[in-house]
DNA sequence: AATAAAATTTAGACAAATCTAAAATTTATT
DNA sequence: AATAAATTTTAGATTTGTCTAAATTTTATT
């Protein structure tokens, strides 16, 4: 079976927000989807006649095996273009959501499988997400908050918190990308910012909220 | 503003149809898009509406200046994938349609350029037809019927008239590709077919058919 | 020129996806 | 436990793009 845009773009937020709850409620997807609640029930009933949610009245909705086999393809053709667009066509990381969330509705199975090959099988995307498989499985790292790890160890950057320019500008302007080694120095109690050296560079003092959007994980030595 | 498939749908095939009359009929529309009469009077009534073509009851559409520029954007971004799916994704040009006919509707104006770009910016696409620039231009190349061509003079196929996998079965198995070089040797009055050396290989006969399918340029001399 | 055939448009209906307003149900508060 | 507040669903309407059947207009044939 086809499903239209709007299906695949419930269930690819259903997927989502169930990582919060396992029970969805209308009003949250309403709110992600940026519709009406009554438009959410219509749909949801939908969804349950096609056999891809678990939905009981008043309480909520879950995706079933099937539907989250679709959000997991959903999610990898997103993931896969958003890798495209920065690494093939030199987007900034900013810039490429807007463009998936149309690409990702693409459907032809050759199409993504000969993009991900031509990609060279990328495991996570510009944003450090990582990209389902073939068969919807996906590769785990670590992704801890800067901002409460143990001092002195090396870090690396595996993912971002958000997607802003206003991100994309703070971590250039102190060089740093995913996949570049930080170590925290200190923590100052004063606005909760901490010390951290880059790389090899100097060190640089970086504010809470910059230290709690940046997701690390633990080097084994070095 | 931005316009919907449906609409960028009918705006392409007015373009296409266009080559052939200047005037669109309704029902060569509707055959076109694979739908009724009907549909297409209401659907010409609202680009009217949009200022996109020019329309008379019951004698016809055609597209004004902003439609053609609209049409050309579309056809460019169709033949660009093409061209990327075919070059770069290893696709035949038999399987590329169906995808782009998808693909062309992403709007995203650095999006196709920068696959522009990437490609190398190709001027035709996998079947030979011309890919508009940026402005809309299109380069120009011969694209003569092989089946009426003069003996003797050497040829280069520039385009083929269809885009069916037993077109292109039928040119693998002669050796033949976008860019090949033949000769007319001689015609045969029997059944309209034709014998043709390509590149320097032994001669061969070619059905009436296929001569009539592939489309040629002159070189200029050798 | 009258009539028949073909092409086109109009009228009215329908499915998909959405909305607003009202009703029903659940959850929280007194 | 009763009442208020929040959440969710239902009812009915709207927009987009489509359809069928009937009416209109144009074109072809006698
Ligand atoms: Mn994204
Ligand atoms: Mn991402
Ligand atoms: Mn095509
Ligand atoms: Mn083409």
């Amino acid at each position: 079976m086809q499903y239209t845009i709007a299906e695949e773009n419930y269930i690819k937020s259903v997927y989502h927000l169930q990582q919060q709850s396992a029970l969805v409620a209308t009003n949250h997807l309403a709110e992600a989807l940026q519709t009406q609640p009554a438009s959410v029930t219509d749909m949801v009933k939908k969804l349950t006649g096609k056999k891809l949610v678990h939905y009981e009245r008043y309480k909520g909705v879950r995706l079933n095996a099937a539907g989250k086999r679709l959000a997991l393809q959903i999610i990898r053709k997103h993931r896969l273009w958003e890798y495209f667009l920065v690494n093939t066509l030199e987007f900034g990381w900013d810039e490429v959501h807007e463009v998936a969330e149309q690409l990702e509705h693409v459907s032809s199975a050759k199409l993504i499988e000969q993009l991900d090959r031509f990609l060279g099988h990328p495991r996570f995307d510009p944003h450090g997400d990582p990209i389902p498989d073939k068969e919807g499985k996906l590769a785990f790292r670590q992704r801890l908050p800067l901002l409460d790890q143990p001092h002195q160890k090396w870090l690396e950057i595996t993912a971002v918190g958000d997607e802003s320019p206003a991100l994309l500008e703070m971590l250039g302007h102190h060089n740093i990308q995913l996949g570049t080694r930080v170590r925290v120095l200190r923590a100052f109690s004063f606005d909760g910012s901490i010390e951290i050296s880059v790389a090899d560079q100097k060190p640089v003092t970086i504010s809470n909220q910059l230290a709690k959007t940046l997701l690390v994980k633990l080097i084994e030595h070095d």
